[in-house]
DNA sequence: CAAAATGATTGACCTAGATCAATTAGGTTT
DNA sequence: AAACCTAATTGATCTAGGTCAATCATTTTG
């Protein structure tokens, strides 16, 4: 049953009984993606967030100029989705494109709600989730100020080293904010240093 | 009374009973840092999360080098702490200063277990609130990525109109991740559109 | 296998913003 | 008001990394 990984990954972030877990269960959906397609477009209104079962995938926002920035890569395990337009009710503003062909588990927003009032440690599950992210995001912050290069890339694969070798190079890049020119000098000097 | 906008905050997020709010109060300790001092610093066990009642503080990072990132400033009705040490139990790396003298509302981190365990609407509060935090935390990376010191700076006027004039630019500067000397220079071509 | 995409690397050049070193502008203190 | 501090501004360089254009490498497709 598809449903496996995510109940494995609640039952390592709490203490939730059986009949907890059959609810919460009950209320996924499995949604397939293949690669190339997308998840989520700009302007729609996000009814769902979903966990990876399997699969690659990338989300990313566009300005006005068609410049992209990637705000997230997602594989097995991960949550993703759009959280200010799923919490906020506001139109989405972000792509999620799926990087490999991706199975997802998707939850409602009303249903996630009534499962939080039938199952309050969902909402548990959900804050702890929320803070790692949190904690994740500042780490990131703060290498992206500051940082070379050369330092964000290493410390992007030490964090990701799933993640690293199942993504092109360019789109690496752009989530570092560098050209994808820029990384591929500052692994050549990586390399370089390396032989030493 | 102290804890009313802290209540008042509870109350904005969450319907809490009465009851709850009494409960939450009676955990609540009152904390007075001046200007210039330290409520945390590095090499620390985090025992406590913060509600500014009064002042402004900031939080940094130092590194080997001694190079200082700041990652939040904290005003009115903000929360701050260290969430990874807090939450993950690990020694603190963050300094927290602050920049007026400033009135504080602490909560024990067994304190905060054992609320959620009485009374499970706080889980929601912290879950509510921690998810805006990270909302807020993408749209910072989106514009440090990327974006120019002209546009980072608008966006910070805009995002903390109430920071903006608190706090010395330099320090702004640092939150931006630019130098003093960047910021100013931005600034003037910011005034100089503004007159045509 | 040849042809065509797609991604990675390299070179030549160019700008945004860093760094260093003064200078200026406001506030405080005496 | 003089003397002091702290912050902000300015000028003169310097450099990491961007941009553009071409060349390789490696998959994918017919």
């Amino acid at each position: 049953m598809t449903h496996e990984p995510l109940i494995e990954h609640v039952k390592n972030q709490v203490a939730a009984r059986p009949e907890d877990l059959l609810l919460f269960a009950s209320k996924l959906r499995e949604v397939a993606v293949a690669k190339g397609k997308f998840l989520l477009r700009p302007n729609t209104y996000v009814k769902h967030e979903y966990f990876v079962v399997e699969g690659c995938l990338s989300a990313y926002y566009l300005d006005k100029k068609g410049n992209k920035t990637i705000v997230q890569f997602a594989i097995e395990n991960w949550w993703l989705g759009d959280f200010d337009a799923f919490y906020n009710g506001v139109p989405s503003k972000l792509y999620i494109e799926a990087l490999e062909d991706s199975t997802l588990l998707a939850i409602n927003h009303d249903d996630l709600q009534t499962l939080f009032q039938q199952a309050p440690i969902f909402e548990r599950y959900f804050r702890l989730l929320v803070t790692s992210a949190f904690i994740s995001l500042r780490k990131r912050i703060l290498s992206s100020l500051g940082k070379s290069v050369k330092e964000r890339y290493m410390e992007f694969c030490e964090s990701y080293p799933n993640i690293e070798d199942r993504v092109p190079n360019y789109q690496i890049a752009n989530y570092l904010g560098v050209s994808a020119e820029g990384l591929s000098r500052a692994r050549r000097k990586m390399k370089a240093l390396k032989k030493t």
